[in-house]
RNA sequence: GGCCAAGUAGCCCAAUGGCAGAGGCGCAUGCCUUAGGAGCAUGACAGUGUGGGUUCGACUCCCACCUUGGCCA
């Protein structure tokens, strides 16, 4: 065996022999316990950056390990193809988004083969497929047939210059990304989902991953979803029949109410304005904070302003006359679109009433106030809980119950009603851009909105479409697309011509890897029993109130229909952490990125030190779910160095070289015997510690890094142990044979194809996909005797050595006759002693 | 402003209420070497962001604050 590390020419040979032996092809086996493993699948932007790599080393490694446990593993891989890089190549270099897409996937995909991740290619997907997207178009239909995807007037950013509809990212600072021009907001019927209908499951079955999933994703989720308790409460309108009706989750601030606001959209408006005596100013004042943007991220950002309607509202508890308002911070999407104002105890109200110089009166004394001092606190609103004053009868109730019992009041009067109500909206799902999965609808003037029928699916995305990114969605122009015969009537009629959000391709995506090729179901349940739920799902904190909503909402939905039968997608979640470096333009570390031109590609890293260095060192720079600095250091002649990634590449080198040194001894090698020298048992025990520890990383925190130090550990000792044995004896090489023989098998999830190679060399026939984790001994991994801190009054102050047994009172009575403590404690009361077994002992003395 | 992470050696990180150091990077020294930017060995450097609290004992748990990052507003 050659003692010179190559990786070049070992991960070449490797990954044909998995490709060829088709190592990672999984196959149901209802015989063996299986786990199934996804990583997000990839957005097809071009190439893959290191937090890529990060994402797929910890997922392949997991992978590894649990096949080694003999777990039936799946992991499969997909593309999510569609949306707006391919769209904006098309538009800034002419290059067909079908193009520029097959053409990442292939890099892409050549890239991930190169840092050899064990992917069964054969249940691929791509999302721009019509095989796949089919069946997108299949679920809009069904959810539409059930009323959970309808049209709606909605909000969106629009630029007025270039007629087209802009994500939130690219209206930025209310200016269009290309031309700069000022950004508005146009009403615009859009198809959305009712997710809202689910938010509910949403939040119970949290219950069933709550173990499995970070508590912060989770805790995000609950507050994205917003779960309010609170009531709706009628005010008439003054002089009319009509009547307002708010929401609020502060009944119990009801006498405190100083007005009612309504958002600028709101029915009642356009009514009210007629009627203003300065009907030019407000009408005026309305459409301009109509058109402003508003959601309810910038609401807390927004200079409040608000115009009075000269209309009143009568407040159903006290018959009290408060003036109906126009507000900029009400929305209309939540709640009823109109809300009470109490400036005395809620933020927002209280900075409006201030500019606008609305009375402010106090009807809550917060806990710990002298209810005399109550007139002095006009500074600030108090939000929180009290107990009731100026209210009347309710005076003097605590805040909790006064809530309960008004709500029962006016259910009973008949002006209000319990309620609960989410922040959570419902899912705008559909875009106005091209490459995207065609919404499978016709608008016919007769019949109205109809699905395409299910024998005429997929509708199929044209190609050779004009992209120019100006005068509305680039579908639009496509007449032959467009003109179609109504379904039902057979009538002309026009396809709708929105096309989905991605977000609706990687909802669902990971069941089709089961069944990839289905061409009359989205899948066939059956073959996704035995594979799902997901074990672990792996993929970055971004997504937290997005992707990772959408798809157990999907979930859900597929449950309800009869495709799956469990709640949610899957048990487990890992966050992996970002990949930072320092950059240049910013002088400081960011998040790799393309904009702040921080980006290190791994193609540079395989060829410089191969894939399973740089797996290796990505796995050991921190633990996963951790942001990751990547190392970088400018060499005198200015090439760019990695000496992090160097440093895995020489612990590889160096395993590389123990083995081989020890090649002949160990194609030689059978069991240790049991008359071995103290040298050789310390090898065996740290062997066997070693692979107690690597397992415990993996089962009980995975925590990968900690993983990576014991093999290190482990390689160090038996450096030690060869540099001290100048002719090996029999024993010697027995017991470093099983020491490298298990190091070969834990080294696998980080460097498969290294630790392939050693295990071939070290006459091992066959993959390591057959091969079996390490087993422990803790009979050969315990210490003959351990070294225990003494303690006095909790500061170190000896040590005693102790067989690492010893019972309790064997360790008290060994720490009270060691003679530093009979020093230290002499003369004194012995208070306690504590002993914990193994670990220590403390004398607390007085 | 809210929520979630994270603050340990020059740097990345271990330490699951029990001796602050496992591992790596960098640095220094020695050996080996025609050479060293390879290899092997040895070594130095912190008392854990700050202030309280709980405990026999706190990097670890609790409270407040500071800093950084992320997400949300």
């Amino acid at each position: 065996m050659n003692d010179k590390y190559d990786p070049k020419a070992i991960e070449a040979k490797w990954q044909a022999t998995w490709t060829a032996e088709q190592a990672f092809h999984a196959v149901p086996d209802p015989s063996r316990p299986k786990f199934t493993v996804v990583e997000m699948l990839a957005y097809t932007s071009g190439r893959l950056h290191m937090g890529h790599v990060e994402n797929y080393s910890i997922g392949d490694a997991l992978a590894w390990y649990k096949r080694l446990r003999g777990f039936n593993v799946f992991h499969p891989f997909g593309w999510d193809a569609f949306g707006q890089p391919a769209e904006e190549a098309a538009i800034k270099h002419g290059m067909a988004p079908e193009l520029f897409t097959s053409q990442s996937i292939a890099k892409m995909k050549g890239q991930l083969e190169r840092l050899g991740i064990g992917y069964d290619w054969t249940s691929e997907i791509s999302t721009c497929e019509p095989e796949y997207y089919r069946w997108n178009q299949w679920f809009f239909i069904e959810m539409w047939k059930r009323g959970l995807i309808y049209r709606k007037f909605g909000p969106l950013n629009w630029c007025p210059r270039e007629e087209i509809v802009l994500s939130n990212e690219q209206a930025e600072n209310g200016k269009c990304w290309r031309c700069g021009s000022e950004v508005v907001q146009k009403e615009k019927e859009q198809w959305f989902a009712r997710i809202t209908e689910y938010a509910d499951q949403l939040l119970t079955d949290m219950a069933q991953i709550d173990e499995g999933w970070p508590e912060g994703i989770l805790t995000s989720q609950r507050e994205w979803i917003g779960k309010s308790l609170g009531a709706d409460v009628t005010f008439a309108v003054e002089g009319t029949d009509e009547s307002i009706t708010v929401f609020t989750t502060r009944i119990d601030t009801i006498f405190g109410v100083t007005a009612v606001m309504l958002a600028p959209e709101h029915p009642l408006v356009a009514g009210l304005v007629e009627k203003s005596l300065d009907r030019d100013n407000v009408a005026e004042f309305v459409e301009s904070i109509r058109k402003e943007k508003r959601s309810a991220r910038d609401i807390e950002q927004l200079v409040k302003r608000g115009i009075a309607t000269g209309s009143f509202a009568l407040n159903p508890f006290t018959s009290e006359r408060v003036p109906i308002w126009v507000a900029n911070y009400v929305l209309m999407e939540y709640g009823t679109g109109a809300v009470m104002s109490v400036p005395g105890h809620d933020e927002r109200d209280f900075e409006f009433a201030t500019a606008f110089n609305l009375p402010i009166r106090r009807v809550i004394v917060p806990a710990g106030v002298d209810p005399a001092t109550l007139a002095d606190l006009v500074d600030e609103p108090t939000a929180g809980e009290g107990v009731l004053c100026n209210s009347d009868e309710f005076n003097g109730m605590p805040t909790a119950e006064a809530r309960e019992a008004l709500a029962a009041l006016a259910e009973k009067e008949g002006f209000g009603i319990a309620r609960v109500r989410f922040r959570l909206r419902d899912w705008t799902s559909t875009r106005q851009r091209y490459w995207g999965t065609p919404v499978p609808m016709v608008h016919c003037p007769t019949c109205g909105v109809v699905p395409v029928p299910d024998d005429q699916l997929p509708v199929v995305l044209p190609h050779g479409v004009a992209i120019t990114g100006e005068r509305g969605s680039p579908l639009d122009h496509v007449e032959s697309y467009v003109a179609v015969d109504c379904p039902s009537c057979g009538e002309p009629a026009r396809r709708d011509t929105d096309t989905m959000d991605t977000f609706v391709d990687s909802s669902w995506y990971f069941y089709r890897y089961c069944d990839p090729h289905n061409a009359t179901k989205p899948f066939d349940s059956e073959k996704i029993a035995y594979w799902f739920p997901i074990d672990q799902y792996v993929g970055g904190k971004e997504h937290a109130n997005m992707h990772l909503i959408y798809c157990r909402f999907w979930t859900k939905f597929m449950r309800d229909i009869g495709l799956v039968t469990h709640d949610e997608p899957a048990k487990r979640l890992l966050n992996q952490g970002m990949v930072c470096m320092f950059s240049e333009e910013k002088g400081e570390i960011r998040k790799m990125s393309k904009s702040v031109g921080n980006v290190v590609e791994p193609d540079d890293m395989f060829d410089r030190f191969g894939a399973d260095a740089t797996r290796l060192y990505v796995l050991f720079a921190s633990p996963p779910e951790k942001d990751m600095i990547w190392e970088v250091k400018k060499s005198a002649s200015g090439e760019q160095e990695y000496p992090g990634i160097e440093g895995a590449y020489r612990y590889i080198a160096r395993v590389w070289r123990l083995v081989a040194r020890w090649h002949e001894s160990i194609l030689a090698a059978g069991e240790p015997g049991a008359d071995l020298t103290e040298a050789q048992r310390a090898i065996r025990r740290k062997t066997h510690q070693s692979i107690r520890r690597a397992t415990d990383a993996f089962e009980d925190r995975f925590r990968l890094n900690t993983v990576v130090a014991t093999l290190m550990e482990l390689t160090n000792t038996l450096y030690d142990f060869t540099e001290a044995t100048a002719t090996p004896s029999a024993n010697d090489r027995n017991v470093v044979a099983e020491a490298i023989s298990a190091l070969t098998r834990m080294l696998t999830p980080f460097a498969p194809h290294v630790a392939s190679e050693l295990w071939e060399l070290t006459g091992h026939p066959g993959l390591l996909t057959q091969a079996s984790w390490p087993e422990w001994s803790d009979d050969l991994a315990r210490e003959d005797s351990v070294e225990i801190p003494v303690q006095v009054n909790g500061k170190l102050r000896s040590k005693v050595f102790v067989a690492p047994d010893a019972t309790r009172e064997a360790l008290e009575a060994a720490a009270l006759a060691d003679e530093k403590i009979v020093a230290l404690i002499d003369g004194k009361a012995i208070a306690k002693v504590v002993v914990v077994p193994g670990r220590l002992v403390n004398v607390v003395v007085k």
